[in-house]
DNA sequence: ATCGTTCGCCAC
DNA sequence: AAACGTGGCGAACGAT
């Protein structure tokens, strides 16, 4: 018989292992079975039967599996489900009103036969070094000792599975658990398999921008020249230009009153040393955050391989560990570029928060507005005669919770205009000042307020419509400004959050969509190689990249169906084909108004 | 010296 | 023009 889940548990030194066959709800079928090769017992049996695959940590289990099962298959290296413990925990937590408690194996077994639940261990930096034998790093289920961790792993899963079906919604439960779990099989095949980072191009950004490469710690040519520049322009003295308060201080002496040395600030100052600050620190920073140290650390070999952090922002969206993945500059962007015979296909989510916020209200106008294409522009023909960018400002404003100034009177016409839109964010926002909890499309829910908060607000009345200046009262003043500060994080959650369970909708499907490509030369096959909140890159061999935009399309129209259902609203990917990241994504500077 | 906090910039 | 959400990261800075 054909179980529909296995679960895995490997031995702690060597490559063996122990499978437990499962049937949906978690039950086992036969009993469980010792193999001598677990990655070879999972490539059989993912190749004949392809179960969900019921393991306590992707992170900790699939990437060391990764190149073992790329030795034994490379034409069908990659397993096609899972059920992390790990990432399912706390989502169920959430829903129980039990946010933030221990999420380990161990503290769900503490749980389920009431034992003290350890805390969970701080996240370092993946165990790379040492311990090549087993699939497990050092243990870190946090199991008491002489459990079975197999035995835990199945009574924990069945508990799981048993807590999604009890769940107020089930479906969107099981597809928001199913959609994490898929999102740890990503983030780890892409660390596996790394962004194509060309070190040449890389270079010659470099020199460009800082000079020939210094030997040691030194500073590069041009920003030592740019440092001395600064320096004569206001008066000569020493001065070290990362440092705010002497920035301040020899800007004084010149006659220029500054309260920050932020670029905003800076731009509007008229002293011929303003400009020069400002390339200093462009330059700077591009020398410090992504120059040839941050190289020779994270980008060896033609990839840059940083570490993903699935679920690591509360709204479900990644974080990242080390390189500052998701931060990649403009830039540098030149720099990734695709295998020779390879493509990038480089697809993002146009306009993604305000389609959630149109799906999710059931607007009629935004809807209409969202129609043409161009939402923003559908919405400045509504309500702003036509000007898209006070149409996009209001919005952002709306949704970010801007009360003040210019963008507070915008946020007040789309009120009028999209009184069902407004009404879902402004209603997360009562909710969140109330100290209430919130959730996304699919049932993430957000941290509940702290004991500080509560401690802070308590007796405080909330705000409402007449406060929005943000007055609040003599006696409530730090109350209210906690109050309004947490309400504008759970009016932003809805969206963002919702917007996180649709891009995570997305690459799951489209991972599988991948796999289904067929291929010329086995292990030249497709790989999603980035992730950053509303965007991927695909990096493919090049007579396949016509297949891959129809997969990211096609998962593009499931997700939406998936996670809003019937919702006219579309939510269009803008997909571009090209050699290089730069390519596909166009200008440096200028024209980047069209992507969010 | 080492640690935690603040500032400021990068991405969405 | 500059207070408006989520983060990572590096240099400066101040405390130990």
């Amino acid at each position: 018989m054909a179980a529909q889940r296995v679960a895995v548990a490997a031995e702690q030194d060597g490559p063996g292992g122990r499978l437990q066959p499962l049937d949906e709800s978690g039950t086992p079928l036969d009993g469980p079975v010792r193999v001598p090769d677990l990655a070879a017992a999972m490539a059989e049996r993912e190749a004949a039967e392809s179960p969900r695959w019921v393991w306590a940590a992707t992170d900790e289990v699939y990437g060391r599996l990764l190149p073992r099962l790329a030795e034994r298959q490379p034409a069908k290296n990659r397993l096609a489900r899972c059920h992390d413990l790990k990432l399912v925990e706390p989502l169920l937590l959430g829903l129980e009103d039990r946010y933030g408690q221990p999420r380990s194996l161990g503290a769900a077994w503490a749980r389920l036969h009431g034992l003290p639940v350890p805390a969970d261990l701080p996240e370092g930096p993946a165990a790379t070094d040492s311990d090549q034998d087993s699939l497990f790093a050092p243990d870190r289920s946090l199991l008491p000792p002489g459990t079975d961790p197999l035995e835990a792993l199945v009574a924990v899963h069945a508990e799981q599975q048993r807590r999604i079906a009890a769940s107020a919604e089930p479906g969107r439960t099981r597809l928001l658990c199913a959609a994490e779990s898929a999102g740890g099989l990503v983030a780890a095949e892409m660390g596996f398999d790394g962004l194509p980072w060309s070190a040449r191009v890389h270079d010659d950004l470099l020199y460009d921008l800082l000079g020939p490469r210094p030997r040691g710690g030194a500073q590069p040519a041009k920003l030592a020249a740019l440092a001395h520049d600064l320096q004569e322009a206001l008066g000569g003295k020493p001065l070290n230009p990362d440092s705010p308060s002497q920035v301040l201080r020899a800007f004084a002496e010149q006659g220029v009153s500054l309260t920050t040395t932020r670029n905003w600030e800076l731009r509007n100052v008229d002293h011929p040393a303003a400009p020069l600050l400002l390339r200093y620190k462009e330059l700077s920073r591009i020398h410090a955050a992504h120059g040839w140290a941050w190289r020779d650390t994270w980008a060896r070999d033609g990839r840059f391989r940083p570490e993903y952090v699935v679920g690591g922002v509360v709204s479900g969206r990644w974080a990242s560990r080390g390189g500052g993945a998701l931060q990649i500059p403009r830039i540098l962007r030149g720099a990734v570029v695709a295998d020779p015979g390879w493509r990038l296909v480089v697809a993002d989510a146009g306009q993604l928060e305000p389609r959630v916020l149109a799906a999710m209200s059931n607007d009629p106008g935004m809807i209409r507005a969202g129609a043409a294409g161009d939402l923003y522009a559908g919405l400045a023909a509504e309500a702003f005669k036509g000007d898209r960018a006070r149409a996009k400002l209001g919005l952002l404003g709306a949704m970010y919770g801007q009360t003040t100034g210019e963008t507070g009177q915008l946020v007040a016409v789309l009120r009028r205009r999209f009184p069902q839109a407004m009404g879902l964010v402004e209603a997360a926002a009562r909710t969140g000042e109330a100290g209430g909890v919130v959730r996304s499309q699919l049932g993430r829910v957000c941290p509940p307020p702290s004991a500080g908060w509560l401690d802070q607000t308590a007796g405080a009345f909330t705000t409402d419509e007449g406060d929005l200046d943000g007055t609040g009262t003599a006696a409530g003043g730090n109350a209210a400004r906690d109050a309004r500060s947490r309400g504008r994080f759970t009016r932003n959650f809805v969206i963002q959050a919702s917007a996180a369970d649709w891009a995570l909708a997305l690459i799951a499907g489209l991972r599988r969509r991948l796999a289904a490509i067929p291929v010329d030369v086995p292990g030249d096959r497709p790989r999603l190689v980035f992730f950053q909140h509303d965007e991927v890159i695909v990096h493919t061999p090049a007579q396949l990249a016509d297949a891959v935009r129809a997969a990211v399309a096609e998962s593009g129209e499931e997700a939406r169906r998936l996670v809003f259902g019937a919702t006219p609203v579309r939510f269009p990917l803008d997909t571009h084909v090209a050699v290089s990241y730069l390519d596909a994504k166009g200008g440096s500077d200028d024209d980047s108004d069209e992507e969010d």
